[in-house]
DNA sequence: ATACAGTCTACAGTAACTATAGGTTCAAGG
DNA sequence: CCTTGAACCTATAGTTACTGTAGACTGTAT
């Protein structure tokens, strides 16, 4: 059977919201789906797939342009894939650093919690700690450039 | 010794640029500092202090809403320090969770790169896995099959 | 037949910055 | 003292990746 499905459905079936499958559509990003007598639009499972794609790849911190990198590389299926290889290696980076600062500030933020007990604020921990940059792991902050 | 500095040493010294510094100026959520005969912005120790403290939480990954509420928790310091910590634990869960998909992520893009050894697109993986969704081990947004 | 959930377009708003233009101040070198 | 250039100033616009709203239309369940 054809299979296909409104928006909504879709929406639910990746876990992308609607407005956001509109927002792709718009910039470019997915194709122009076919529309319903009514001027609804109607996706296939090809359409389904790319958008699981794109949803994926924003899980794994690729932004939109690399995005769209990838899938006009997809396009072009004879060229050597060294491309998307680089996009994913320089992501596959990003991700370990950014998986080593979580894990730093999460020991923090656990100690934290842990000395913040029904206290009051003037003997809580929590504000001072996050003042307070000797108590941190990750020493990436002596020099600018955070922003990943 | 006063040890008052300009908007571009308390820049360096935290990690901050400088735009950021008058942005969060302008939101209210640093105090006006004094100025200079120039009008030049000029910060004592307390000021990096406060600048220390929310550049923290934002890489701790608190919304500069929750820093604003703690802020404002500090300032008034008989009260029992439940908010504080409620706002911590709350951050705390949602790195967790983050953690817990950056890793599975990380092992997928992994396996990618590996198995894209300068091979073509037409034969490399990366595109193809970032569009499969049974290889992921978050399961929190699964298509329905058929209508209900 | 009607209710009502889902969809449509168009546009405004959000968070958290970042960049630009066009001017002023300050510290160092000649 | 004068100049030069980096650092600073304000104001405003742009960025990314969405999210929300208004007001109208469609599709379907009862």
């Amino acid at each position: 059977m054809s299979n296909e499905l409104t928006i909504g459905r879709v929406a639910k079936g990746t876990g992308c919201n609607v407005q956001t499958i509109r927002y792709y559509e718009q910039i470019g990003l997915l194709p122009l789906p076919r529309r319903s007598e009514g001027n609804q639009r109607l996706y296939d499972d090809s359409a389904v797939q790319k958008l699981s794609f794109i949803r994926h790849a924003r899980e794994l911190g690729f932004p939109l342009q690399a995005i769209r990198d990838l899938i006009s590389l997809a396009d072009r299926p004879d060229k050597s894939c060294e491309a998307a290889d680089a996009i994913a290696r320089e992501q596959l980076e990003d991700i370990g650093k950014r998986l080593q600062r979580l894990q730093a500030l999460r020991s923090e933020l656990e100690r934290m919690v842990e000395q913040c007990k029904g206290g009051r604020i003037a003997d809580c921990r929590v504000i001072e700690t996050l003042g307070d940059h000797s108590l941190c792991e990750t020493d990436d902050h002596v020099l600018p450039k955070v922003r990943p």
